[in-house]
DNA sequence: TAAATTTTTGACCAAATGGACAATTTTTCT
DNA sequence: AGAAAAATTGTCCATTTGGTCAAAAATTTA
């Protein structure tokens, strides 16, 4: 059934599939699902409102495939984060994974930040199931980075959720920041990535392990 | 002309605006401002939809009021933070404030979230003055303790963005913690409390400087 | 090229929603 | 108590919006 969809496919369905989908993340990115409206989508994507309901069949679901279609590239750092590396490293490479995203995909960020804010309605399972359990893994690993004495001791999901929040902040209320800063993109995010480095670096360093990639200053 | 609404207040008029604000704040915070609706507002504090339009004349003006009477509260840890005061004293009790304002204040924090998410078309002048002259105000003291050297070498603003995402996370994102955290709030902010510190203190601590109130464990 | 299939669209509908308003009820004031 | 003012509500309206549908246009197939 959805192999059917997802392979039969004509060249003018895959375009105008790719084209609805463009526009929706970009309005249901700033409006979230409510107050997104098909006309806006239809607008943003110079088709008309049947058309779009040619190809999707509500509203609802063409979030929903937007949501799901991102979902893997969202989650995807997570699993850059290998046991084998040096610990510092490997968290300070996601942590510049997400800053990248936060920056090159705003829109995406805003979209599950709204997703998530107002309960989470259609994620709530894959939270708690798919998303949790790669977690536990990844928690497992800093666990046990700790427990080997290469890391300071930190509550790995804590450190998730910061790392989060703080990379996911700068496109979530990118607003609020330009608001109160004045540097262009670049220089921010420049900024902030040093910024993080250093915080990462204090918060994960053994007092006594002087030895990683200190940031060349 | 606001003196007087403000003043000559009747007891009735106090108590049903104050549930009217309270029930919009409820319901705002759950759905934003677009998919609120007059109808959720009115259910939610037992008035009818022309009762409530007969001590607002609009439903942005009731989001208006609910969103400008927290404001000050919402901003006001920021200047409790004192000049005088240890630095690293006061930006713990600045990170706990707002800690603390995530546990008790959920619905809050997502309010302000929402609007900040889609663009603050309410409160972007607020923050391009007020917000970023208090902060700015803060950002000295910061460097002022920087170069005292009472303080590690970081950058204020990206500072004090940190401290919010950090903190305000676990009310906006509340659902996303807890389909990964099984603890009960209790636990979690505890937690949560004693990793930010941790943090903090490792951030902001210079090297030499191990003589501030460490955490008690 | 002609039939069959797919794609597109204009017109339309029903539900939801913000808001108006006159009439009624309740409270306050004298 | 009775008049005046304030508060409340039932009813109604206009707009917005998700979605339908039959007809038309474009494309593919034979």
């Amino acid at each position: 059934m959805n192999a059917v969809t997802e392979k039969n496919l004509s060249r003018i369905q895959r375009e105008k599939r790719g084209k609805i989908q463009k526009a929706a993340l970009e309005v249901f990115s700033e409006y979230g699902l409510r107050s997104a409206t098909l006309d806006k989508i239809a607008t943003a994507c110079g088709l008309t409102k049947p058309n779009i309901l040619y190809y999707y069949s509500s509203k609802d679901q063409i979030y929903f495939e937007v949501l799901n279609g991102l979902l893997d590239e969202w989650v995807a750092p997570l699993h850059e984060i290998s046991k084998e590396g040096e610990p510092i490293d490997e968290l300070l490479g996601y942590m510049k994974a997400k800053l990248k995203m936060s920056k090159q995909k705003p829109k995406e960020s805003k979209l599950f930040a709204n997703e998530i804010l107002h309960g989470a309605p259609l994620m709530q399972n894959i939270l708690a199931t798919s998303l949790r359990q790669t977690l536990d893994e990844k928690v497992a690993v800093i666990d046990h980075w700790v427990s080997e004495g290469k890391l300071a001791n930190v509550s790995g999901y804590h450190l998730f959720f910061s790392i989060w929040a703080m990379t996911q902040h700068y496109a979530d209320f990118d607003v609020q920041v330009k608001a109160i800063l004045d540097k262009n993109e670049d220089e921010l995010f420049q900024d902030a990535e040093e910024y993080l480095t250093n915080l990462l670096l204090r918060m994960l360093s053994l007092p006594s392990n002087q030895n990683h990639s200190a940031e060349p200053r």
